[in-house]
This record gives C-alpha cells, sequence and structure tokens, in this order.
DNA sequence: CGGTATCCTCGCAGATACTG
DNA sequence: CAGTATCTGCGAGGATACCG
C-alpha cells in the first residue's frame, strides 16, 4: 500500500516520528540538507556555479574532506551537478540541479526566519538565563564560558 | 499571517559562510533548529499541545535525555512554552510559542519539498550508485538500522 | 509522570600528507 | 587545482539508574 495520498492537510501536519507512519519526509530533508555545510553550499551555489575552491573559500570552517563529502553527497542525491573540465591543473565546477534549485527557496526562508526573529530570540535567552542562572543549557550561544 | 515570503524571488543569497560578514542567518538557524529533533518537536506541537510523554510517544527513537534537552533548548530560545500543572504525578505540557508557531511554516515547506522531491533523489541515487559501483558515499541512506 | 545524573560508545569531523 | 587516504579526538547522543 503506497500512501501516496499527500492529502495536503491544510491546518494540521501529518504525524513525523512514527515507525508505523511514513512519516512526513522531514527526517528525509533532514538527513539530507540537515546539516550546515550542505546548507551553506546550496547558499553560495544559489548565486551561480562555483568551483571547488571558491566553495572552500566562500564557506568559513570548511575542511576540504568536508566540502568533498558533502558536494559528493548531494551529487549523488542529484542537488548538483559536478563538471569536469580535463585542463591541465584539473578544474570542476559545481552548480545547481533543478531539484537543488529548488532548495535555495527555502533556504531563503529559512535565512528570513532567522533574521527576523533573530532578537527576540536572543531576548527569550537573555530572560531564560536570568531566570535560570543555574542552569546549564547553554549550547549554541553564550560563547564565553569555558 | 503568513510573513515570511517564500514565493518571492528577490534577488540573491546573502552570503553566508564569511567570518566578516555577518551572516545571513542560517548558521544561527541551523544551530537552532538544525537537529532533527528540535524540528520532530515542533511538528507534533504544530498541531496542539502536549505532554512529555506524548512527545516521547511521537517522536519515535528520541531518547528521553535528548528530548529533555530539546525542549529545554527551546524553552530557552523562546520556541516552546512549558507549563507545569502541581498535580500529583507531575504534568508538564509543552506548546509552541508565537515564534515556535512561526517555524511550523517552515517545517511544512521542509516537508512538501521532501515529498515533492523524494523519488527524484531516490532516482538520482540509483544512478550515481550504479555510475559509481565503488564509491562509499552511501551516507544518508541504507537505513536498516533496528 | 517528568525529569536529572552518569557512564560509555561510535561516528563525525579536523588535521595532515600524498596524488593526478 | 581538486581531490583521496589515514589517524585521531571529541562530544553528541543512547542506555541506565535514580529522585520529587
Amino acid at each position: 500500500m503506497t500512501h501516496t495520498d499527500v492529502t495536503t492537510r491544510p491546518a494540521e501536519l501529518a504525524p513525523c516520528g512514527q515507525p508505523d507512519h511514513p512519516d512526513c519526509g522531514i527526517r528525509d530533508v533532514l538527513d539530507r540538507v540537515g546539516d550546515k555545510w550542505s546548507v551553506l553550499v546550496v547558499v553560495e551555489l544559489a548565486n551561480g556555479a562555483r568551483r571547488f575552491r571558491e566553495l572552500e573559500r566562500a564557506i568559513d570552517g570548511i575542511s576540504q574532506r568536508m566540502l568533498t563529502l558533502t558536494v559528493r553527497k548531494m551529487e549523488r542525491d542529484g542537488l548538483v551537478l559536478r563538471t569536469v573540465y580535463p585542463t591541465v591543473p584539473a578544474q570542476v565546477d559545481y552548480r545547481l540541479t533543478e531539484t537543488g534549485a529548488s532548495l535555495t527557496h527555502l533556504v531563503k526562508a529559512l535565512s528570513a526566519w532567522s533574521l527576523d526573529h533573530r532578537d527576540a530570540i536572543a531576548e527569550a535567552r537573555r530572560a531564560y538565563d536570568a531566570e535560570h542562572p543555574d542552569n546549564e543549557i547553554r549550547r549554541g550561544s553564550t560563547p564565553g564560558t569555558p
């Protein structure tokens, strides 16, 4: 039985975490582009084709290895197209496929959301930290606490 | 209210990976909800308030620890609201805040994207694997994990 | 029920070195 | 330039046990 019933639930979101329900696809998409590197590659390539080095430089902090892995995985998933030019000092460029390009969409929405709620979140954090001074949940922020 | 204009194709995406550019917020948002658990919590809470146990049951595979951590982090970020009822066998429920609710939007878009491109990706994978039988990039697939 | 505290593992990711 | 290969660590996250 294929539950091809994408039944576009207007208000509700299909259950996702269940093993019996196949899931709403969230887990898939997160496994695919849930890591920051993939997303940042999409961001870079959203503005046009880039060569390996260009990507490496554009994405601060990524290691050669991770870039290779990321870009390979994305190639395999059909999100990026890899083109090798047999020049002397080998040249390769990457560009988004149709499928990959459709992601820029989501990435932009994500970016917009972040920008939109960034200070609300910062504020919420401050409030929380003020009320829970002992709490050590500080994952993802407050750098100066070694 | 829909405020995140997902459909507009404005211009270019701001550079993100740079240390000198502040960044487009992508890294922030990924640090915040980039992990699958957070997203799945959003998905569950999108359909209404849930108690701890309910969340735990709804999100298959999550450990108690991770649920606590995830939900705490989200509380701190002002994405979920935690309410404790001082009943005898303590009762707590979680619901999305305004900010958190604005995420359901993105999550739905993510879900839609996944559903929409799921088989294209599966196909791309098969094609890739056929052409690269030696390659061991199989990260993100080969589900057989009990 | 709704957590916290502890331990322990395994795999992701960084650094480094070598090749075509 | 554009990778591949290898070693290693570190820490996210699962399992378990125990409290209010």
